[in-house]
RNA sequence: GCCGAUGUAGCUCAGUUGGUCAGAGCAGCUGAUUUGUAAUCUGCAGGUCGGGGGUUCGAAUCCCUUCAUCGGCUCCA
């Protein structure tokens, strides 16, 4: 007999080689039919192991992450299953759960190719497989058993990663007439897997090199009920109408132009009034933390990105130097702001009483992005940046950090945005060719920022390989509507560019001395930041960034002389922009999708209505009431100082 | 850049196997109406069917090419 501790503590005892599922089974049989994995001693596994000792043991159910990654990854199985079965001899790649499903990277091979059209048919066939319930069933081989097996099968993908594992850990999966390499664990067997749903197809390196074959991937999502999957698929949707660039068209805050050319995004004037919103409020915060705010040009001497060692490093891969009349001179547009900030620096001598200096600029940048990695407002290829960087002395460099951390975590509250990621990037301790500068450096710069987030409690997670070329950054990490990830505000630690430029102050000891550098964005960029932000509102922004903050409704034309009268006294209030005025379309049905996007309607000439007042209501809250205009500049006044207070 | 898909009026879309197939609704403009938040009535105007080339007696429809967009991959200073 073995002891079984449950997470509550309660202990049981089992016969030994009992599985997961028969203690389930023992527990309830309702139970049973709603766990998909189970953590055994700490290590998840297979519903179906038998457990030989005494152990503590968890079982999962599908709000539990294990039994979704359990549950889509034998979902995965199955749909190679169904590849397998449509397109004999396919090879397969890796198919993994996600966190909203899960893929399989496949090569039909000989020519063949997988459209959108054939998405029904792998779906269907799957459905008919799950009918079948099979049991999936865990082998242990060894690795010559194993290599044996996919030679035969011909797949030289699987045969190249059973390679690199090592012998004894290799395990197979098989259900049916399918058998795949894997470390599990999965479902006892398929037919939990009720609800499937082939989602869409897409090209993906094999092992994510570009120099690698493309495979094609197949994505799916299953649910062990229809209706789950439902209103999944209902939920997609309903993100896709929170999209920016839906929304951005409908509202018309910005729009591109083949014209222009890809990538460049036009500001429309409603855009440009959010962006402008946005500008305003940071400046008037970063005046109160001691920043400088400077200019600098677009364009910038190919020289200084020598020196920067951006030209090397990205000089190709970027949009080509501009020439001159002038022989051999050339200039770049700026990708980055970092290097005229140095020069900026450089300008003036420092004394080590002046560190910290804090200079910030909204500077335009432009990157030449791939083609197809261009992405509405979320990647582009000319944004502009809330860029700043700190120059301190070594000793100010931790609390400086915080503060930086200070300064975005206020910003986002300011904004609601709570459901973001802080990400340590460091360097790809594999491929150190990728950064410049010296491992002392690199080691100071990446401790520097690990303490200062342990220091100021913020929860991290850290991520090697993700660093900047020129040092190690914390990143600030959002999700989009439908669960892309995007990086918005950033704080780097930098002791490489300082050397480049040869940055230098005056310490207390008449010595010249090296400041250290920190790079930092809190929107990111206002692109992006305006991207997410409109995602996040669904379209509907608080009142102080509203690119309209009331509409005026005269109720016939008599008031229209009066609403005119209206609208010119609030737009010369400085406090409503671009005041929406419907007086010409007396008559028609006010029926604008972005009208429920106003905050305030302004009803002039309503009966009860004194003169020289208005009514206002406000969407989704109701009637104020009647007022004076002067009171209305006066609530909406006292509304956003209430929305920007911390 | 790579894989797959898409591109018809300002917007959302119809257009059957190539042969009155250049259409509808909304938006716009005309009149009428005056009713307070997703839809009042009348009339009008709007498109070389993304661009270019080809096949054909005939192309929105088939082929090639190019531009752009979408879903991913790679990349992301």
């Amino acid at each position: 007999m073995i002891r079984i501790t449950f997470p509550d503590g309660s202990v049981k005892t089992y016969r030994n080689g009992i599985t997961s599922l028969e203690i389930a089974e023992e527990i309830s049989p309702k139970l049973a039919g709603e766990v998909y994995a189970a953590t055994v001693n700490g290590v998840v596994v297979d519903l179906s192991r038998p457990v030989t000792a005494d152990a503590t043991l968890k079982l999962h159910k599908w709000e539990d992450e294990p039994a979704r990654h359990a549950f889509w990854h034998s979902s995965a199985h199955l749909m190679a299953e169904a590849l397998e079965s449509l397109y004999p001899g396919i090879k397969f790649g890796i198919g993994p759960a996600i966190e909203n499903g899960f893929y399989y990277d496949v090569d039909p091979g000989d020519g063949r190719v997988i459209v959108e059209d054939d998405l029904r048919k792998i779906e269907d066939r799957m459905k008919e497989l799950a009918t079948k319930n099979q049991p999936i069933i865990r082998k242990e081989v060894s690795k010559k058993e194993a290599i044996e097996f996919y030679k035969a099968k011909g797949d030289e993908y699987k045969t190249e990663l059973i390679n690199e594992l090592e012998d004894g850990t290799i395990t197979l999966y098989s259900q049916g007439d399918f058998t795949d390499l894997c470390r599990g664990p999965h479902l006892p067997s398929t037919g939990p897997i009720k609800a499937i749903k082939v989602l869409s197809l897409a090209g993906a390196y094999w092992r994510g090199n570009e120099k690698n074959k493309m495979l094609t991937r197949v994505y799916g999502i299953s649910f062990p009920k229809k209706k789950m999957l439902d209103d999944y698929l209902v939920l997609l949707e309903e993100a896709k109408k929170r999209d920016h660039r839906r929304i951005g068209k409908e509202l018309e805050l910005f729009t591109f132009s083949p014209k222009v050319g890809m990538g460049l995004p036009l500001w429309q004037p409603k855009g440009s009034e959010i962006r402008q919103n946005l500008i305003n409020f940071l400046t008037g915060v970063l005046h109160k933390k001691g920043y400088k705010m400077v200019t600098t040009p677009h364009i910038g001497n190919v020289n200084l990105y020598k020196t920067s060692g951006h030209f090397e490093k990205y000089g190709q891969d970027s949009f080509r130097p501009i020439s001159t009349p002038q022989e051999g001179e050339q200039f770049m547009l700026k990708p980055m702001n970092c290097p005229h900030h140095c020069e900026i620096y450089n300008a003036t001598p420092h004394s080590y009483k002046d560190l910290p200096f804090r200079m910030a600029e909204f500077g335009t940048v432009y990157r030449y992005e791939q083609s197809g990695e261009l992405h509405g407002l979320t990647r582009v290829r000319s944004f502009t940046q809330d860029d700043a960087h700190h120059f301190c002395r070594p000793d100010q460099l931790r609390e400086e950090f915080k503060s930086i951390i200070d300064l975005v975590l206020y910003v986002f509250k300011i904004l609601n945005f709570n459901d973001f990621t802080a990400q340590i990037s460091l360097r790809d301790p594999d491929d150190k060719e990728k950064y410049i500068g010296s491992d002392e450096n690199w080691e100071k710069a990446e401790q520097d920022i690990i303490v200062a987030a342990r220091e100021k409690n913020l929860e991290t997670i850290v991520v090697p390989g993700e660093a900047a070329f020129y040092g190690p950054k914390l990143d600030f990490i959002v999700k989009d509507a439908i669960g892309r990830k995007w990086q918005l505000g950033t704080i780097q630690v930098d002791y490489n560019l300082p050397e480049r430029f040869d940055l230098t102050y005056n310490g207390s000891d008449n010595q010249k001395h090296r400041p250290v550098m920190i790079h930092r964005a809190i929107f990111g960029s206002l692109e992006r930041f305006v991207a997410v932000l409109i995602e996040n509102t669904a379209g509907k922004f608080p009142l102080w960034l509203a690119p309209e903050k009331a509409v005026i409704l005269p109720i016939s034309e008599k008031f229209n002389d009066y609403a005119l009268n209206v609208l010119e006294t609030l737009n010369n209030s400085d406090i409503c922009t671009l005041i929406d005025d419907r007086s010409e379309k007396i008559g028609k049905k006010i029926r604008d999708n972005e009208l429920k996007r106003i905050p305030y309607l302004l009803i002039i000439g309503e009966k009860e209505t004194a003169d020289n007042t208005i009514s206002v209501r406000k969407q989704g809250e109701g009637d104020r009431g009647s007022m004076k205009i002067q009171e209305f500049i006066d609530l909406i006044r006292s509304e956003i100082s209430k929305e920007l207070e911390y």
